[in-house]
DNA sequence: TTTGTTAGTAAAGGTTACGAACAAACAAAG
DNA sequence: CTTTGTTTGTTCGTAACCTTTACTAACAAA
C-alpha cells in the first residue's frame, strides 16, 4: 500500500472545505446556514470553514439576502469567481498551441496562441512555456493554476509518455511547467480533458464518453466523475480499432479498416471532395456515422453509458453523420433496455479542451467538479 | 448534494481501521510496528486501532515472531480468518440456486443448493430465503454478512430491477434478506460480482473486465477497484450488441447477429452437434472466438484494459475459442501500443460468483478488497 | 410590546491522531 | 556478566476537528 493513503484529522477538514467550495460553486447565493443544511455540517463548523475561505480570498460576502423572512437576515456568500484566474492550454491543434485565461466559471477572459508549424521535440516544449508566459502575464488576478490538454499518452504525473505528432516521448511537462511558473499545474490527455469539460460545463451527467474527431480519432471516458486512465494510460485510444468485418482502407498503422480510416477529417474531406453529387456526399457521411456507431455499440453496452458526446468540425459531424451514428447505435444495442441513450454534439465548440484544462485546475486546487 | 457526504472525525477512524484490516488481510503475520510502517500511522494509533479490532474479535494475536532480532520481540497479528463466516449466493445457474459458507479467505467450508426448476417470481424468492436459512444454520461461526450475485439488472440498493429468467421485476432482494436474517446483505449483478472475485481472488490487477458466457453473455467491468454500474445499472449487458457487419442469426431480441447468437452455450453446442468433422468444430469455435474479439476490441481500446477474463464452460471456451478471440483482439487493436493485453480463462471455476459475493461482504463490512 | 423564527457566534466537550518519553525484551560486543 | 544499541508497544500530554448547548442579533407577525 502506498503511504499517504492514511487519513488524518486535517483530511477531514480539507474534505469538508471542498464540499463547501463545491456547494458555493454550484449554488447561487448561499448563506452559511444554507451551506450547513446543504453540506450536512453544523452552522458552527460552516462558519469556521467559511471564515478560512474568506481569509484566503476564495469566498466573498455578497451582503444581505433581499428576501423578507422572519429572523435574522442571511449574509449571502459566493466563491470569489472573478478574484482568481485559471490558465488552460490546448496542445491538440494542428499547427498551433492555444490557451486562455478564464475566471473560476470558465468564462474566457483572454486568449493567446503560438504558431507551432513544423515544431517538434524541445522546440515544441519551448513553445508551450512561451504560451504559458504570455498568459501568465496577461492574467489580471492571482492565478489558481495551469491546466494542459495534450495529445498523446499522458500518465497520472502529467508526463507525456508519447505524442508522435509533437515528437515527444517521456516529456515531464507537468513538472517542467510547475517548476517554470511555480504554479500548480496539471497535464492530461486532450480527449480526457475534453470529457471533463463536457461533464462540468456541457451539462453531461452520470458516466460520459466524449469522442474527438479531427486529424485522428480519440476519446475520453469519465466514470463516476473520474476520468479513466487505463492500464497504460492509453485509455480512449479508439482510433486504431478495426471496425466492421468487411474490409476498408489501409491505415497508417498498417491495419485495414481502423476507425480513423472512416472518420479522420482529412480522409473524410478527401472522400467528400471526390464525390460529385449531394447524395454521394450524404452517403459518405452516413457510412462514416454508421462506422462510428458500430465501434461505439459494444462500449455503450458494456458501460451502459447514458450519453456520448462528439467533438470536432461541426460541418462534417453535425447532421447526417451524427444521425447515422445514433441510428446505428440504437440498432446495435438494446437501447430501449438501456433507457435513453443520447448521442449529441458538444456545445462547447473549439474551447472544449481549454475548458477541460480549467476543470482540472478547479478539481485539483479546490476540489470542485 | 446528498447529505452524508460530509466527513466527520469518525470517518477518519473507520478509514484507517479499514486500512489496518486490509493490511492484515493481505499480509501474513504483521506486528503492530509493521502495520505502522505499512499504513503510515504511528505505532500509538495502530495499537489503539488494533485493540479495537481485537476487542471486536476481528483481529487476533498469534504470539511472538519466531525471528531472532534485537529488540523487543514483535507480537504477530492476523485477521481472525476462521472466526467469522461469510455466506455467498449464486442465483445464476440454470435450475438451481447455489450457495456456500466461507471463511474470510474465501475458503469454502460448506455448500448448499436448492432446486429451482420451473420456479419464478415469489416462489423463486422463497427459494432464496430457504437457501439462506440452510446456510445460516450450517455456519459454525458468527456470520459477517451475506452476498448475493443475481442475474439481471440490479441497482445500487440491491433491488433486482429486472431478471427475465426468474420472472423478477423490482424485487428488493437485499432489503428482504437483511430483514429476514438481520445480517448485513449485499445483492449485485452476477457478472459484476464475478469480476470482483477475479480481482480479489483471481490475481487480476488494474482495470479488469470479466465476460461470462453461459445461457447468455454478460460482463462485469471493474475500474479503479470499483464495479461500473452504468446509467441504468445495466452495465455489462453486452449479449445483445450486434457484432460484425455481415449478418448472422436472428436473436431472441429480434436483432440479427447479437453476440449471444454467436456465443451463448446452447447455440454453440447445437452448432457443434451439427458439425461432423473435427475441423468443422474447430472452425465453429474459432469463429465464435473471433466474434468475441470483435466485440471486445472497441471496449479494450476505449478503456485500455490490461486484462480480460472469461468465465464459462471450459470445454467450450478454453482452447480454440480463446485463442481465436485473443488473436482477433490483437489484430483489431493496437496491442503493442497498449502494452500487453491478456485474455485468459478464470481460475476460479464455477465458484466465481459465490466468491464475488464473499468479496462484496468483505468490502462492505471490513473495507477489504 | 410580545412572541416566535432564523442567522450567526461563543464556549465547552468528546474524538482522533500525533510527538515525546519510557519500559520491556532481546542481540551483540566487550 | 555487563554494557550498548535496537525494536516493540504503551502512557501521557497536545493539537486539530466537529458537535452540542447556549447565546445574541435581527426581523415578522400577532
Amino acid at each position: 500500500m502506498r503511504p499517504g493513503a492514511r487519513a488524518l484529522p486535517e483530511h477531514t477538514r480539507s474534505h469538508n472545505r471542498a464540499l463547501v467550495l463545491q456547494a458555493l460553486y454550484r449554488g447561487d447565493g448561499l448563506s452559511r446556514a444554507d451551506l450547513a443544511r446543504e453540506v450536512g455540517l453544523t452552522r458552527v463548523t460552516i462558519s469556521d470553514l467559511v471564515a478560512e475561505l474568506i481569509d484566503e480570498d476564495l469566498a466573498v460576502e455578497l451582503g444581505r439576502r433581499p428576501d423578507a423572512r422572519p429572523g435574522k437576515p442571511a449574509t449571502l456568500l459566493d466563491i470569489n469567481r472573478s478574484g482568481f484566474a485559471i490558465i488552460g492550454l490546448d496542445l491538440s491543434f494542428n499547427s498551433a498551441f492555444r490557451g486562455a485565461v478564464t475566471d473560476l466559471d470558465g468564462t474566457i477572459l483572454h486568449r493567446a496562441h503560438v504558431d507551432t508549424t513544423g515544431m517538434t521535440g524541445d522546440e515544441a516544449v519551448a513553445a508551450v512555456t512561451t504560451l504559458v508566459d504570455k498568459l501568465v502575464d496577461s492574467a489580471g488576478a492571482p492565478i489558481l493554476g495551469i491546466g494542459v490538454g495534450s495529445p498523446g499518452v499522458v500518465n497520472a504525473e502529467g508526463t507525456v509518455l508519447s505524442a508522435p505528432n509533437l515528437g515527444w516521448s517521456n516529456v515531464p511537462l507537468q513538472d517542467m511547467l510547475s517548476e517554470h511558473t511555480h504554479l500548480p499545474t496539471q497535464v492530461a490527455n486532450d480527449a480526457n480533458t475534453a470529457a471533463l469539460a463536457e461533464r462540468t460545463f456541457g451539462g453531461s451527467q452520470g458516466d460520459t464518453m466524449l469522442v474527438r474527431i479531427g486529424r485522428g480519432v480519440g476519446s475520453g471516458v469519465v466514470i463516476s466523475g473520474a476520468p479513466v486512465y487505463g492500464s497504460n494510460f492509453a485509455a480512449g485510444e479508439i482510433g486504431h480499432v478495426v471496425v466492421g468485418t468487411d474490409g476498408g482502407e489501409r491505415c497508417a498503422c498498417n491495419k485495414i479498416g481502423c476507425l480513423e480510416t472512416w472518420l479522420a477529417t482529412p480522409r473524410l474531406e478527401a472522400k467528400l471532395a471526390d464525390a460529385s453529387t449531394e447524395d454521394e456526399r450524404h452517403e459518405i457521411l452516413r457510412e462514416a456515422g454508421q462506422r462510428l456507431g458500430i465501434a461505439l455499440a459494444p462500449i455503450v453496452g458494456a458501460l451502459n453509458l447514458g450519453e456520448v458526446v462528439l467533438s470536432g468540425p461541426l460541418a462534417l459531424l453535425d447532421g447526417t453523420l451524427l444521425t447515422g451514428a445514433a441510428e446505428t447505435l440504437r440498432d446495435r444495442t438494446m437501447a430501449d433496455f438501456h433507457g435513453d441513450l443520447t448521442l449529441r454534439m458538444t456545445t462547447l465548440g473549439e474551447d472544449i479542451v481549454v475548458l477541460g484544462a480549467v476543470v482540472m485546475v478547479l478539481t485539483g486546487q479546490l476540489g470542485v467538479s
